[in-house]
DNA sequence: TTGAAAGCGGTACCAT
DNA sequence: ATGGTACCGCTTTCAA
């Protein structure tokens, strides 16, 4: 590096003091226009840049914001991602990445950078919080966390998400209004509050049609399209198949849809699918997949919004908000067969 | 936050200096083992944990790198992103995500940014670098940039790329090997390198083996599937339409197999359709994509530890390193109808 | 081996 | 409105 200048060489080539400096530089309206102006010219001559570090130093902030994920190359974070930075980066923040692939020391880091003043706040996307620590009992206020599309129950933390419970009824709803009545669903991993929130949703529809739902109806994925491919399997091996499928996300549904052109089923005739997430290649899937679409970007925002208010004590008590979602049709999609 | 406790607490606690809980907390030799697990116990009793921001300030690095895209929701860039964390997480280095948009001032900006020292160093995924940014030209050593899947000219910049030519001109004399003979090219925007070589590697495979290339032959899409169905169309609106299409990327070739669909075309029966990338969907595609791959996570993990020998000066002269490619055969292709 | 103290480069308080 | 200066929390000479 070259010797970077700094505010001392411009208090010197200006003729006042670093305090001035400082006040011109940052807009103070303790400081006259001529002096402003004298100080500004010098700091672009001598190419001054703000040595970012010192002053976060100073004013015990960052200015980063910590995206944490379970697990970076989900394809479904890519416009959270979007959303997010738009919004960090209009309001001077950088973003930081945090992946933790589901391990608990991992999590635990990063709450300890956030508590440490690595990042001022924390966008999180995996319902895991390690409990107790330190960051979630905040002497004042609340705690710089937002919690995006799970639920983190028992903590006082801002939450955005969608209404899994009930978008998942609508699809199945949607399912039975074109005759279906053997309806499957491939659920996600059960552990996690989204899987079972998808096959309440589920469940609730089957029931409200006063609709049987037998006990191998319901096969338990883990989000791959692999896993999406096994279940249809496990479902058309046996008697009596479903005429539709309900996968809890496009991933799975794009499984059981090869997996049914593999035994030469066709989709929507023989069999209907849907998915959940609407990713962005679901559109040019073929058969264009019918799927719920989850406002990412929006959501991205959103948390994002809600973390700048947070963090600037303009909110104070943990909100939790509900992003729409809307069934998409396309052609993956059809009447029951006779 | 909490008064959190800092070096001087431990100092007084264990009744040492400042520096000699510097010291000892970092493992210096220069302290006896008695000091530091004096050291080391008033640290843990008062919960202390180290200050990053001073420290970086002191030890003038910031251990964060940025990770520079054009398009952050671009699902091509996942798995590097991951390849990238992984190392850069293992040496200690958090990772700062830049998002372009293909806005040139975007582009500076995050050169500011290294140039700052709000990063150690840059991993750049676009094909752009600001001409003339002081950056470029540090005195000393190598700029602590490392350019990943995109070539950048006239700089001298450390790089890790693919041979685009050669993949292209593998996959097309593929589909040849099939017996395909009207063979046609949808390319990514030609501006830019990436899709100038593998344009150059169909044209180069084509003249090998002999085969005219109709001026039409080599409809120009952005990569977006959409693109990829009206490169698709264009073909199709012809005369004389090719049996087989190598597309530049995964999403185009999934645009051109929906347009073939629509049209009553099947592949690989009728058409043949081979992508580049090999995205994650790809191989659930139905029918699962014929495409080029690109072993993205070792991409990322190669650029990172090649940055991490840049930034440590353990590497000074710029170093291109070239990743294997390979041909991923499935279903989308098949022999030339008669 | 240890301690005192000088910074890293800013910001902000307290005078004037 | 401006200047002097303490301080953010740590690292690292320099002396002892």
């Amino acid at each position: 590096m070259n010797q970077r200048t700094k505010i001392k060489d411009i208090a010197r080539v200006a003729g006042v003091s670093t305090a001035t400096v400082s006040r011109a530089l940052s807009d103070s309206s303790l400081v006259t226009d001529a002096t402003r102006e004298k100080v500004r010219e010098a700091a672009n001559q001598l190419n001054y840049r703000t040595n970012v570090r010192a002053r976060n130093l100073r004013i015990q902030k960052s200015m980063a914001v910590l995206l944490v994920v379970r697990n970076m190359s989900n394809p479904f974070y890519l416009e959270i991602f979007k959303g997010v930075e738009a919004v960090a980066r209009a309001a001077g923040y950088v973003l930081l990445m945090g992946n933790t692939e589901d391990d608990p020391e991992r999590e635990a880091e990063y709450f300890d950078m956030l508590q440490d003043g690595q990042a001022d706040g924390m966008i999180l996307m995996t319902g895991a919080v390690p409990d107790g620590h330190a960051v979630l009992q905040p002497e004042s206020g609340l705690a710089p966390i937002v919690v995006a599309l799970e639920a983190v129950e028992d903590c006082d933390l801002a939450h955005v998400q969608i209404d899994n419970q009930a978008a998942a009824k609508r699809a199945v709803d949607y399912l039975q209004s074109l005759g279906h009545r053997r309806i499957a669903h491939i659920c996600g991993p059960l552990p996690e509050i989204l899987g079972r929130l998808r096959l309440d949703g589920y469940r609730t529809a089957m029931a409200e049609a006063g609709l049987e739902v037998p006990d191998h109806y319901a096969p338990v994925g883990d989000y791959s399209s692999q896993s999406g491919r096994e279940c249809c399997a496990s479902l058309f091996d046996r008697a009596d198949p479903p005429t539709a499928i309900f996968a809890a996300n496009d991933e799975m549904a794009f499984g059981a849809i090869s997996e049914l052109r593999r035994r030469g089923l066709s989709v929507p005739e023989d069999v209907s699918v849907v998915g959940f997430d609407n990713l962005f290649i679901s559109e040019s899937y073929s058969p264009a997949l019918t799927t719920v679409n989850q406002p990412r970007i929006e959501i991205g925002q959103t948390a994002m919004t809600m973390l700048l208010d947070i963090i600037s004590a303009r909110q104070s008590a943990p909100q939790t908000l509900e992003m729409p979602t809307e069934l998409v049709v396309r052609q993956s999609t059809g009447p029951a067969p006779q």
